[in-house]
Order: structure tokens, then sequence, then C-alpha cells
DNA sequence: CTCCAGGTGAGTC
DNA sequence: GACTCACATGGA
């Protein structure tokens, strides 16, 4: 009772080496709020996800941010900290817009995230608010995840797909709930089988994904952007919409016509293209620009 | 009160 | 392919 040689775990952190993460530019907090990820808690100096099963600490001293040495190698990974930004901006096309976009997001890194949770949190987000989103995936892990130290896990499809409709509901998923059911039973029945999906050309992989039940083209492109490394890839939402009417002069257009368009004009990281504009769209609310 | 949110799926032409 | 409609829930 109470020697040193039974600190608590919260001690024991105290007394970690902590590392600075070595790549600048980064800002992780934009990184965490641009709509790519749901399930971190963010601080001003601290954010804390569960990566791996254990909590992932980030937090901010002396200008940097820093991770315990152990998670060195899992932050830089996870955080895509390798990817190489300044050749990825030098790709962006030189419209008022994107180099609008550009400007004021310097430093948004698209994460490398697991693929069940980006799919399932993707499957609740239709017609829903990040915060919402937020919110349904928090409530998701608390009520059916794994209490860890420093939050709960995601929940395997395997864990889901033994629940009933209801049983998601309460989580806020409403009409939601049954496509997030059929997707986890799917998923765990191993058809498709995800992590095998990566070795597939993209279009074939979106193709599988789109079989999975509340998967159409928007969450398949989410998906295979943000779990399956596919930066070229464009998702079109309401703001991607709104971004594109206005680039095209103010013509709206199909789905065909816009995914033709992004692929002309983005270039072979559109992906993050896509991405900086929908945060400088969502976050000015393109009111400057209307 | 109304309007809208990181859309999908089914039905129709 | 393109168009229309219903779909749950909560915040502004």
């Amino acid at each position: 009772m109470g020697t040193v040689y039974e600190l608590d775990m919260r001690a024991q952190q105290a007394f970690e080496e902590w590392m600075d993460l070595p790549t600048a530019p980064f800002d992780l907090r934009m990184t965490l709020e641009s709509g790519q990820v749901f399930h971190w808690e963010v601080e001003r100096e601290k954010c804390v996800g569960i990566v791996e099963g254990e909590a992932l600490v980030v937090r901010y001293r002396r200008g940097r941010w820093q991770v315990q040495k152990k998670s060195e190698g899992l932050a830089v990974r996870y955080f895509s900290l390798d990817h190489p930004l300044e050749r990825i901006w030098s790709s962006f096309p030189e419209d008022r817009l994107s180099q609008a976009a550009l400007k004021s997001c310097r430093g948004l890194r698209i994460i490398r995230q697991p693929r069940w949770e980006c799919l399932a949190t993707f499957i609740t987000s239709p017609l829903k608010q990040i915060v919402q989103i937020r919110k349904m995936s928090l409530a998701l892990r608390k009520k059916y995840g794994n209490a860890v130290r420093g939050g709960w896990t995601y929940p395997s499809p395997e864990v889901l797909a033994c629940l009933r409709e209801e049983d998601l509901r309460v989580c806020g998923l409403g009409f939601r709930a049954r496509n997030l059911l059929r997707a986890a039973r799917v998923v765990a029945a191993g058809d498709p089988d995800l992590e095998g999906l990566g070795d597939f050309e993209t279009d074939r992989a979106r193709e599988l994904l789109m079989r999975i039940p509340g998967v159409g083209e928007k969450v398949a492109n989410c998906v295979l952007l943000f779990a399956y490394e596919r930066l070229d890839v464009v998702p079109v939402d309401v703001w991607m919409s709104k971004v594109l009417r206005q680039m095209r002069r103010g013509r709206s257009g199909t789905p065909a016509q816009l995914r033709e368009y992004s692929r002309r004009h983005f270039g072979p990281y559109a992906g993050y293209v896509q991405q900086y504009l929908f945060h400088y769209a969502r976050t000015n609310q393109l009111s400057p620009l209307v």
C-alpha cells in the first residue's frame, strides 16, 4: 500500500519519457476536427484517442506536440507524418478557392484510420452533422466497446453483429441502425474481408465496399480515402457540392459530371484537395464566396 | 414552428 | 444513367 513500487497508472505515466513528434508541419487539432475521424477527445493542450486498444495521448509543450516514447512509431503512422505535405501542396490546383483552402488549412493531414471503425462511423453519417456523428460514436463506444484507461475502444463487427437494431437505436442512430447492424454482420462473416480489400485496385475495392448495406458512393469514397490511403479519391457531400458548383461558375452537375471535373482538376492528391476544400468551406461557411 | 445535416436505397422513366 | 422520395434525430 502506497510504496513507490505500487504507483498507479496515472502516476506511472508522469514518469514516462515524452518526445516531440518529428515532422512539421502538422496541425493536430485541425486534423482531428476536419470531419475525417470522430473518436477523439480534443482539448487545447491535450488530445486523447484510443488506437490499437490503448490510449494515445498527445500533449502540447513548448510549441510542439508530444507523445510518449513508446507511442512514437504508432503516432507517426496513425497521423501520416510521413505524407510529403510540401509536395502535396504544390500539386494543388491554381484556382482561387483551392489556394484559399490551402492557405487556411496548412498542417491538415489525412490520417490512417482502422478500416472497420472508419467504415462504421461513415455508415452512421448520412444526414447528420459532424457533432452528431461524434455523439453517436461516443454512445456506441461507451455502451458496446471495451473500457480502457482513457476511453473506450470502438466496438468490433463481431460484437455489434450480435445486437438487435433497437440496441443501436438507443445510441441515437435512427434509421442508420439497420444499416450499421447489417454491415457489422456481413463484415463479421468476412464478406467482404476489410483487410483483404486493401489489395484491390481502387475501383474494385469501391465496388465491393458498395455492396455493404448503408455504403453508397460517398461513404465508400470516404473509407477509401481515410482508411485505405487512396489519396486520389474525392468524396462529394453537400459541402463539396457547394464548392464544386462555385468552381464550375454556378453550374451544378450530376455525380458523374462532378466526378469527371474533380478527376481532371484536382491532380494526384485529389483527396487532399477535397479535404482542404471541405474543411475550408465548412469553417468559413463559404460566406465570403457564395 | 421550419430548415438542415460529410446520403442511401428503392422505384420510375 | 438521371430523377424523386422516404428515412430518424437533434441542433440552429
